[in-house]
DNA sequence: GATGAATGAGGATTCATTCAT
DNA sequence: AATGAATGAATCCTCATTCAT
């Protein structure tokens, strides 16, 4: 007889507010954002298609708060191996491991966001965020390379933001059978402290 | 009015696909592969829809036929690099350098594979093909590194292949601002002639 | 603490539902029937959307009820006007003027019931209501005409009529600049005692 | 063999245009503009949803030159009813006819605008057609009441076209029974020459 | 009385593809 | 070879209405 609490309908809506974004996450990272139908999401996470649009004002609205959580994943992981040491070798290496890690066990994220960052339609509503969050990462990875006494710290950082990134490309493409470790050892071969 | 030889119609033909080939891949680079319309295609070639699938039998064939033409070129420009030289430190700075080159004068190409590439409902058709010139690839480049004497060449065919993938993609997102050069610098630096 | 009424819930329940007819009725006017959702109502009027059909069986409903009052407000407005007196030019001089004044300060609802009347899709409902009304006033007004010693007073009654409705109409396009009070002078110029 | 001549495929564009839009402005007045839909239109004219668009870029787009094509009706009417004659008695006479016949033999036209005139979602993009050739609309019959004499010319104008629209209005309501000639002659009536 | 989550039918629109000429 | 009209399935989205609490 009683009406559902506020706090009640707040757990409700939490509830399938994930849901539908996790849902959404894994189908958008398997097959792609354009070939996954709205339909197919409620489908999949076993609501009405209606119930999508009580939660998200839209498909890119949808897909704009699943980008907008890993953009934050992603901080919070940089900062925290930041904080981890002073020393730039060690930070250096809890990043690139955090980094790794991460990549191993949220593969859905990063091949959602890598399959957006090349598609041109996707990109003007990431670009904003993507391109601020970048300016942000690199102001914070400066120093470790400024730290480690390098010659040129900037290009050491781009380069080695390159080999991550071009790692962690492969990696999603090949799968298990990528020497993932083998490529993070050499790595981190190259920045050894002296 | 003399009646065309057939060897005219199949240069006419062959000329029609070109351009319409040349066409779709710009606004598949620039707009994505499925917000580029058919329609918007022939438009632009100057053509009519209808002639389109008398050259093409489908939007997947026109893309399929893009994709083919482009792991060409990688397989020339690999060869190319490969019987330029047989002191591999040479002709590994002559395959970076004709990678860099290529890529710099043929963003659109890249634009587009690239975006492919991470589309996962575009990846089941391009994986047979990318997988076989890749493993064409790796076979062909691994002796350069072996030449070298490195400890382990494929590992160190992986990292470079990495790196040079990452260089390329954080490139075309980045544009001219990208110090291409610094970085392919960087990377020659790591394989020189001890 | 003491228990409600009868009489207060129902007091409550009537409060409510003018409280939402009247609301609903700002927004059909301003919006159109059709563009206003049951769920912009409920915002605006500061209820849930499950309440309004503890109210109104259906959108239909309530739009229903709100044509009711607007009727029932027509006819208390021309029985008015009839009993504030026995001469006939008196009669419709001061049912003109109250029919202005009217609608002059109740805007909404003319530009709601006008909108309405005009759109087929509703005018099925309304129509019954409508013509009964239209019947019922077109007796007690042809007196009016027929005191008047006019030769065809039914004639007279609806030229009259047709006249008004267009200025009422004219005046709700076109507003506040639409001269209302001169053509109400040129049209009780026409029924002046002789 | 030979494809169609550019003559064929506009004169087929042509005549499906004129189909479309014939059986919209019919729905749109029989059932109303948002209770008509796209696949009501297509099916009623017997072609595919898909073929609409074709022609017209979207609902709205059809109706805009639906109303386009009725607002050049309304000018040529009127322009033709002012170059009947210089005398003001028969201009007036002559529109007042062409009018009132014009209405009787589109009744389809008369009912559409009306029930449009009053949506207020619609009249945004009406109005603007609509005040445009209400403007010049009064400017060309203006000179009819100025050439009478009268006192008031404008609020003559005014009065005149309120009761026409009055008129037509109760005519569309009511139909076939309303004395649309008793009332057409007793407005003419009114401004006969003295 | 009261809430708002949930539904699902229906609507506008897009677009790859076919086909008569 | 060439055209573009025509199709219809699929897509995103809206909204009146229901219902458990």
């Amino acid at each position: 007889m009683s009406p559902k609490t506020k706090e009640q309908f707040e757990e409700i809506r939490h509830r399938s507010k994930e849901t539908i974004k996790q849902t959404a996450m894994e189908l958008f990272a398997h097959r792609g954002y354009h070939s996954t139908s709205i339909s197919k999401i409620a489908e999949e996470a076993g609501i009405s298609k209606g119930l999508m649009y009580n939660y998200f004002a839209s498909k890119e609205a949808l897909l704009g708060e699943i980008i907008m959580e890993a953009v934050h994943i992603g901080q919070y992981l940089l900062n925290q191996s930041l904080e981890a040491s002073d020393d730039p070798y060690e930070q250096l290496e809890i990043l690139t491991n955090n980094s790794i890690n991460w990549i191993k066990s949220n593969e859905h994220y990063w091949k959602l966001l890598t399959s957006l960052a090349f598609q041109p339609d996707v990109q003007k509503m990431m670009l904003p965020i993507m391109k601020e969050h970048e300016t942000a990462a690199i102001q914070k990875t400066l120093p470790i390379f400024e730290k480690m006494g390098l010659e040129r710290p900037l290009q050491e950082l781009m380069l080695y933001s390159a080999t991550m990134d071009g790692v962690m490309i492969q990696y999603l493409q090949i799968g298990d059978e990528y020497p993932l470790e083998d490529m993070k050892n050499m790595i981190l071969e190259r920045y050894k402290r002296p």
